[in-house]
DNA sequence: TAGATTGTTAATCGATTAACAATC
DNA sequence: TAGATTGTTAATCGATTAACAATC
């Protein structure tokens, strides 16, 4: 520990990898102070979380010098430290964009609230949807989005939109000059290298664990041979 | 190109970063196949998709050869291909438990169902949901998943239930001896090895979003100041 | 043929883990 | 003090990219 009380918060953008695992201490520190604990060591959490103890130590030491040697980490003054680096310290106003089945179950996700993301505005592209209420707003027509995004500084957008649509949703996000997409259309958008984007397909997540359950060694059967009739290229 | 009909499948398990890529790249030849499109080179997918094209080429050799020098791929034959590889080239049915909203709109996911994915059974422990009808489908008790699943041949389980039960419904899933869970509870799972587990948190997908639009160099303005009454550690 | 594009090797880059002095 | 645990360096491991002979 070169100098004993420093914080390098901005320095450096931490790898993607990084701040998924440390929203995933975030998440286990809170489960520990609900079960009444104060302290924690980087191999107690790397455990409740299947990774490394190095790892756990390496990856907070990327925002700062949180531990004390011989003790840990105090976990209530490390969640203050993790939800400021993470930025979710303060309130976030959310516009949500396309009311279908998934849209409908985010808007009345308990833990996106829990977390300082509160939906604030409802736009949907379905005529027949535009003006009901749902918990409590209106759907708007998304030609509106950028007057609400400017009245109310709405600065991240859930993006939960037939594929085919999305793109020139996302245009329209971008020209209000809302600066991050939650996108959960089946598809990649292309935006200005300023605007973030993260991408959820749940059916590529589906994809993904059919291939490791196929190829974990185990006793489950694979029938990969009912459909070998493909040979060569 | 060592040998000219080698299909290497099943002989290391692939990257997950590979596999994740390779199902984004089967999602965009579909855009293709459906435009009309009969070859693709490496550096056009890649271009649609944001990634480097040796990338893509490195990422599909990994499963065989499947493109052509100075042509590039055929796209229908890939399709398959890929399809094959990640295994849904066949039915995958599904348990579904925890009928919250998440759960729901989970149910009426079309994009499942198009990938071959198929709900079959529907499971909660809220007693006023047991023996309602979702989708067709009739709400069963927990302690029936064992019996459906050995009738059913269900391999694959998405759980969608409250943080505080997912260890002990998960536990239920494994002593079924169901060898997938796609898990949306926000907590971390301890299953066995021979179990794949693919975890979608939706709120640590919004916090890093979040913190990329803090950390992206732009116009946006940044109210740390407002917070930064913490100082030390 | 000339141009295009693959599969693969080598080079680069980044991420993970082991080890340990410093610290409490 | 002895034991525990950090932050950090060095070593390992893996992933990405550039380059190019082979191929169509």
């Amino acid at each position: 520990m070169k100098d004993s009380r420093r914080e390098p918060s901005g320095e450096k953008l931490a790898p993607k990898a990084v701040v998924n695992r440390v929203c995933l201490y975030l998440r286990q520190l809170e489960v520990f102070q609900r079960q009444g604990e104060s302290t924690v060591s980087s191999s107690r959490l790397g455990a409740s979380l299947g990774i490394n103890d190095a790892q756990v130590r390496k990856d907070l030491a990327f925002f700062g010098q949180f531990g004390y040697p011989g003790i840990g980490y105090r976990i209530e003054g490390l969640i203050g430290k993790l939800r400021h680096v993470l930025g979710i310290d303060r309130d976030w106003p959310i516009a949500l964009i396309g009311l279908g089945n998934l849209g409908r179950a985010l808007l009345k996700y308990k833990h996106f609230r829990r977390r300082g993301f509160q939906i604030v505005a409802l736009f949907d592209i379905d005529p027949h949807k535009i003006g009901q209420m749902y918990d409590g707003l209106p759907v708007r027509a998304i030609g509106e989005l950028a007057e609400v995004a400017a009245s109310r500084t709405i600065n991240l957008a859930v993006l939960s939109v037939p594929a085919d649509v999305a793109q020139s949703v996302a245009d329209q996000i971008v020209a209000c000059g809302i600066p991050g997409i939650l996108n959960f259309a089946p598809t990649t958008l292309a935006v200005p290298s300023s605007v973030s984007v993260v991408a959820v397909d749940l059916s590529v997540q589906l994809e993904h664990l059919a291939y490791k359950v196929l190829n974990t060694q185990s006793a489950f059967p694979d029938p990969a041979h009912l459909f070998d009739g493909a040979s060569g290229r």
